[in-house]
DNA sequence: CGATAAACTGAATGACCATTCAGATGCCGT
DNA sequence: ACGGCATCTGAATGGTCATTCAGTTTATCG
């Protein structure tokens, strides 16, 4: 069950666990496969408590789902404002995406979201807003990146349109992951990409890859 | 229902009219969503007959998806014998994958396939070869395409990896109808980028699209 | 024309799960 | 120490399917 010793009984830690518990089910189960029972058994508790807080599976669905865009807005802001200039937060953005920290490149929840967000409107919509303000932040180092002079590009909105869209690509085949693919080819093949669609003239020191820092589960 | 009149009868048609059917059901309703009941009623048939020719559910849903992958294959040979040149091709596929056709472009059912490929082992294999198909279509195309000329590329694996992989992350937006992008948008993005990436030295006469075909359903 | 098998049906059967509920347990202010 | 409220539990309850089955229709072929 992995019960962390901390809080098993701080009384308002319980519902988050539970959060929690249901992220981690529905990376390795899927939404289709995820069950009250699973979610209780992984927050080691009942099941009867899940459906308390929560009153329904379907909304403790949704509401990890409001906890995930959290945790990926911190991490991506927290990512950004650790980078310096223009091409260092483009490298920075392209080591979250390849799965350097817990949430932003986590594809496995992503593909899930995508195909749910076909049938079910609160993952519709919040793939949606993960999805623009990703590409928003995208657009902007971009934006900035012309400012200082380290790019060089006619239509940023279609540059960060094509970047993102190349990240999700690249995503799927490390999800699924196809042989070839890996955390390294992936940064590897964007970065050439985003160096070509930018003119970046100057990308030489990034080609180092950070240390590694998996996700929790 | 809408069953067509012509061969209501014919004992083998029945069984592929229930393929069909299925493929319809999961492109709706996701493979998660789908019971046997609606490919009964899709196809005009009892749950029994369902069962009876598959044995299960999920033998069901297997079997469709090899249907599916004889459509795709269908659909890719006929139309890349079609083309003339590589650029032609190269022309061809992109508008394959904008949703031409029946299958390759059909990419709400592929959301589905990946999502699904992550925790069903058929699911995966099925993806894998049709996946491994395309890429290897497009490598080829490019290959002629630097032999006869037409393109500039130093490392055509990665040059076809890389294109394969945008299309499939311009397609997520395309499946879930985010604003902004249609299957203009889509061809218009990956053609840019191809000539970027390929150095297409005369793109010309591509740019206008063709007349439209949509999915049978 | 039978007769045998294949195709087909619709009504059980039973498993699996979300949800409900009656009550236990801990908490907090007084 | 006590009342009351939030938290929590585990055992019903009931609905929704996949699957089974007993039997009917349709095709095939001698």
């Amino acid at each position: 069950m992995a019960i962390a010793a901390e809080d098993v009984k701080a009384p308002s830690g319980r519902r988050e666990r539970i959060l929690r518990a249901a992220i981690d089910v529905i990376r390795e189960r899927g939404f289709a496969g995820t069950r009250v029972s699973d979610i209780a058994e992984r927050a080691g508790t009942s099941q009867g408590l899940v459906l308390y807080h929560f009153g329904s599976l379907a909304e403790a669905l949704s509401t990890s789902l409001t906890l995930l865009e959290d945790e990926f807005y911190t991490e991506l802001d927290e990512e950004l404002s650790l980078a310096e200039g223009p091409i260092d937060r483009l490298w920075h953005m392209a080591e979250l995406a390849s799965g350097y920290g817990p949430a932003v490149g986590d594809w496995r929840l992503w593909l899930e979201l995508w195909a749910r967000a076909m049938h079910d409107d609160d993952a519709r919509q919040a793939r949606e807003s993960l999805d623009r303000r990703w590409r928003a932040a995208l657009l902007t180092v971009i934006v900035e990146g012309v400012a200082a002079g380290d790019f060089v590009v006619a239509d940023p909105a279609r540059a960060s349109l094509r970047l993102a869209a190349l990240m999700d690509g690249l995503a799927i085949q490390l999800a699924l992951e196809d042989p070839g693919m890996t955390r390294a080819t992936f940064t590897d093949l964007w970065w050439e990409a985003a160096v070509l669609e930018l003119q970046i003239s100057d990308p030489k020191r990034h080609k180092l890859p950070r240390k590694r820092a998996r996700n929790r589960a």
